[in-house]
DNA sequence: GTATCTGCAAAACATTTGCAATTCT
DNA sequence: AGAATTGCAAATGTTTTGCAGATAC
């Protein structure tokens, strides 16, 4: 949940530059926020947080680059909530799953051939998104009063 | 994609009484709908469709209904789709694939170890929804004119 | 100085809610 | 009559859009 465990802020410009991305001060410390919390936030979530450190955000911004990142790849949209778009810097296969508890949302690990097909019933894949959805270990321990 | 395929409406009422859910026309023709047309449709294609054959069906019943079969277990939502939700009477475990050209939902028919699991990473596992896109089978073959 | 980026305000949609009218038994 | 269902109109909440002003190279 804490910060400063991603990319300095020079090396996330570098890659966005190596993407093709114009680099901006909104941007890059939208792509940090995704790259240091892996909580698969709303755009809500994103611009509420940012904005304490950049008092003059637009949520609009935060749409606008998000959509870019989306459009060029670096970020992953997910859809297991109903209501909001939640946004996952990391590309690579894996699965989330939804506590209906506490509603946080999880990374999972997983090895599935799914990840691999290129083709199913002649359709070809671009993407596979596996969303799981139950009560998560720590909503299951305690009887579900702390948390949210 | 054609009509009449499912059940009368008579085994319908049976069928709704016996998951202890009140029958109502609005509710027999809703869920009819739902059985014949495996398009995974949204709430605006729903009340579109049967408005033509009843005129005064608002779409706050489609909301009301949908929720209700939800509710109950009948019929499951799938958030494949960023802005709207979808509905699926076909509550058995299997896997959908969205075509990124025609827009279209298509059942994929798969056995998947996700779909037993019952405990992933110590978290409880009580739904399992596989999203997969792409281009489709009809999509790939024509050079995207036609269809919608 | 021209492209791009930003952000406000308004618009566009999907969905929900309150409540009154209607229907069913 | 009494309970459940229906539907309108308004509210809500997220996302998009148009456009003017700010910023960057």
């Amino acid at each position: 949940m804490s910060d400063e465990s991603g990319l300095s802020i020079d090396k996330l410009r570098e890659y966005l530059e190596n993407e093709g991305i114009h680099t901006s001060y909104h941007r890059l410390k939208i792509l940090e926020y995704l790259r240091n919390h892996r909580t698969h936030p709303t755009v809500e979530r994103i611009h509420k947080e940012l904005s304490r450190e950049i008092p003059t955000l637009s949520k609009t911004t935060v749409y606008n680059t998000l959509k870019l990142f989306v459009r060029e790849g670096i970020v992953s949209e997910l859809t297991i909530e109903e209501k909001e778009v939640r946004y996952d810097a990391d590309t690579k296969p894996h699965a989330h799953f939804k506590c209906i508890e506490c509603g946080g949302v999880y990374d999972i690990a997983l090895e599935s051939p799914l990840f691999e097909h290129e083709m199913i019933e002649g359709h070809k894949i671009a993407e596979c998104h596996i969303y799981l959805k139950g009560v998560c270990n720590d909503c299951s321990k305690m009887p579900k009063n702390k948390r949210s």
